[in-house]
DNA sequence: CCTATACATTGATACTTGTCAATGTATACT
DNA sequence: AGTATACATTGACAAGTATCAATGTATAGG
């Protein structure tokens, strides 16, 4: 609402408070942020969705489920790698995927109600 | 490991269990994920940082601390409003940001360690 | 060796995105 | 009315991305 008795007040106290500090370094920033990133995609979330749920996925029984081609799965699994939130390991000719929980913990953490510094 | 047992045992079998039933819907998992690429960007996770701590934020206090353009500013203040995250009322000439904790924790549960389908 | 399999990589294409200058719009004060 | 302010929108451009066909690589079995 705006009363009269306001006109007189500065800009900058009748918008709010200036900020004075941030929560996130710029470089911790795009950390998490390529992180999300890698949640960014429908295809992935339900490609991390299975892999959580499982001990163990090998990445040939990705394809069906997912409806993609082979190079788009290995697409997938390398950016969820590079986000590290799944860890690979091959055995002979395949290639199984687990869940890194620390690095789903930790954007978890990220997202709190109140004040991001409290993570 | 491989020992010359499984050399008869068929591939499926040999490599893992096939997966029967996913967690996520196709729907669900794009309104997901497009909530997620809003966090895909280290100033707008910059922005909901500051948003959240708190109570209401004016734009015109975003532009210094995030060292962006007025429009990019706009742009993304637009992005997590539309992805749900914040949501903006203007008063007066000001336009005030609140972070929207019910969809903060949506994503929050999605983040689980074990199964998705427990969320 | 030779073939088949499981996955990675490359290349190409269409689509999306982050950014800002320029412009538009609504509000507030004179 | 006229001017200044706060924000949104448009347009343009460079950079990134999701996809798959084609190809490469390593492993397993005959």
């Amino acid at each position: 609402m705006y009363t009269p008795a306001m006109t007189k007040i500065p800009v900058d106290v009748l918008c709010c408070e200036p900020l004075s500090s941030q929560d996130f370094s710029a470089t911790e920033a795009m950390d998490l942020a390529s992180a999300f990133g890698a949640l960014a995609d429908p295809i992935r979330l339900r490609l991390l969705s299975i892999v959580v749920a499982q001990d163990e996925t090998c990445s040939c029984h990705l394809e069906g489920p997912l409806q993609r081609s082979q190079p788009t799965i290995s697409h997938h699994t390398r950016v969820l790698s590079e986000a590290g939130l799944i860890s690979g390991e091959k055995r002979g000719r395949w290639m199984y995927w687990r869940a890194n929980p620390e690095r789903i913990a930790q954007l978890r953490s990220v997202l709190v109600t109140r004040s991001l510094a409290t993570k």
